[in-house]
DNA sequence: ATTAGCACTCGAACAAACGGAGTGCTAAAC
DNA sequence: GTTTAGCACTCCGTTTGTTCGAGTGCTAAT
């Protein structure tokens, strides 16, 4: 038995309209639906088949079908047609990325809010690594006796702080000579790449204080890493308002998986190295969110991966649309993005 | 009719057994319980009354009976007996603190943490406003052309990134410059009062740059003021445990209002000048948390009101035991905050 | 003043009855 | 040989009825 023509077009209209009311499609109600040119027996039969060839459910006898992940999939990679985003929209969309020209972060925030309301989903957007980049600027602050605040400025704008210990006859003076030092010898480096013998190769009050400054090093990447700030999330409870979450319990698991963001991060992590990727219902790793679906979007500057950002919903979630929106997305956050780095 | 002894009691029986099972008091329960002396007959009499007095409700004929607003106000008045954590608890409760010595955000990050986790309940906490607190550093760092990044350091060890315009012939070495000026002349005054005429007053190149510090210092509090994560929220689904809120609607209702930072920061705000404060439902002014109450208390450092933290929780919340957790709370943090001002 | 007893009330829980939407199958129509 | 109309059947969701238990108010006895 083999998917034809008219098993494809029924196959779709019955996605079509299950994303839409979430309701098991019968054959009556299908036939019934304008552009549908066979009647409620034939559809029937070819429901039949399309069960036998595992791409409908039943959840019961003498209920209507629904889609099985299978038939999502197959949506997904060969009938969905690319849905347009209206000039409404688009418009929408650049405006929230107007709003905030106040540094990289920001920008990546608006985009996870962005994402969430328009798609009304829940959007992740992962903060870019800050490991591969190039270090920009160092400054350490003193804060009280024995720490310093230490913020990071690399080639992508992205900036960060934290409390470090330092040793207790440190002065302010020091930690300023120190701070030019690291910055005129490392500026360009990748963050990632600065050794101890790099840094005893260094001449003046610096050799001295190796041992700090190399420590200070690795502990701001480690920082970051551990970081859990990495991930943004945005419009969690959005998911309250679909049928699939209507048991709170179910909403619970949900939210407390999304609130983990060790999963997001390792979910989004792997994703950078793709352009898209669309992952339905049980193909999901993350625990909790095999009723969902996950759809990604990687975002680069200059050919550079940078990082990830997608929207997750229930599994009869509006491909098409997300996906148009994501790639909409994608090209106005390189453009943004680009122009923080514009003089690189 | 007066409130006499025996009404009390009963009616502190019933608001206690409420707050445990959230299911309308019965007179014949009651009467089982230990440590009631009375008959079920008697204690019917004694609600009747009660009822007439408002204290009590009765969801229906034939139902228990439940607390209304006006006995919980009274309970936390005059009846509730002080709760008293039990040494592991205390114990929990440091643990949150020993983990994070970094940075008082950190900390205060992690008390919302601790009280939503210890609590079951969601926990707000107001971050300090930078206006009222000293300056003690100030340091730009050059982002791109046209832009710099700038970072306050407090006395009361917070600090503030935020990104700004800078005129487009001011170079890094004139942005270090300009930031030890203002470190060297402003550092121990108060955010808020610096002046255009204070900066004229200062000599050398600075005086030319006048209107631009001016600029940067007081857009440097605006966007504290605006900046939305000077609440910090955290164990919002928690309430999701509550029969209360197994509605996904009514849920959905609460998540959205505490989600609006702008409401809570109202509300803390108005708190931080009282030691302590219990708010029980419709006493909220928050559209939303009219089901809902409120716990908050202040935290000062050097009897300087700093800021406050709360914990919203269903009307039946437990509040002998929120209050005595607010507490003991509330005094770790204050040695705490203040080993972050020690050198003062 | 307190309490035992009784008739009454109401909601929650369970069961039976019903209607609707859907199905599979068969036989007629194209 | 497809396609479709028709029919008997299934099963869910809803409604209706009934029972059961916990609670109440009132009265009379203690």
């Amino acid at each position: 038995m083999e998917l034809d023509s008219r098993k494809l077009q029924i196959l779709r209209a019955i996605v079509d309209e299950y994303i839409l009311s979430a309701s098991p499609v019968g054959s009556k109600s299908l036939s019934q639906s304008s552009d549908m040119k066979w009647s409620s027996a034939t559809i029937r039969n070819e429901m039949a088949d399309l069960e036998v060839l595992g791409y409908l459910a039943q959840p019961h006898t003498s209920a209507g079908r629904i889609p099985s992940e299978k038939a999502y999939r197959l949506y997904v990679d060969r009938m969905m047609r690319r849905a347009h985003l209206s000039d409404e929209e688009s418009k929408l969309l650049m405006g929230y990325f107007r709003e905030h020209v106040n540094g990289m972060d920001a920008v990546l925030r608006s985009t996870a809010k962005a994402l969430s309301e328009i798609t009304h989903y829940t959007a992740v957007v992962l903060m870019p690594d800050i490991g591969v980049n190039r270090l920009k600027h160092l400054q350490l602050i003193p804060l009280v006796e024995g720490k310093a605040l230490a913020v990071v400025v690399t080639d992508a704008g992205v900036s960060q702080n934290s409390v470090i210990d330092i040793p207790f006859d440190m002065g302010p003076e020091e930690l300023d000579r120190i701070s030019k030092a690291i910055t005129n010898r490392f500026g360009g480096c990748r963050m990632s790449t600065v050794s101890s013998e790099l840094v005893r190769e260094l001449g003046g009050d610096l050799a001295c204080r190796a041992d700090f400054v190399e420590t200070l090093l690795t502990s701001l990447c480690e920082n970051q890493a551990k970081d859990r700030r990495m991930v943004e999330l945005s419009g969690a409870t959005n998911m309250l308002e679909f049928p699939e979450y209507s048991d709170v319990n179910k909403a619970k698991t949900f939210l407390a998986t999304v609130e983990q963001r060790d999963s997001m991060y390792r979910m989004l992590k792997k994703a950078s190295n793709m352009e898209f990727t669309v992952t339905i219902g049980s193909e999901n790793e993350q625990e909790g969110l095999q009723d969902c679906s996950v759809v990604t979007a990687s975002y680069r500057v200059n050919g550079q991966p940078f990082g990830s950002f997608g929207v997750i919903g229930p599994t009869r979630m509006d491909y098409a649309r997300v996906l148009s929106i994501l790639s909409n997305v994608q090209s106005n956050l390189g453009t943004i993005l680009q122009s923080y780095l514009k003089e690189e």
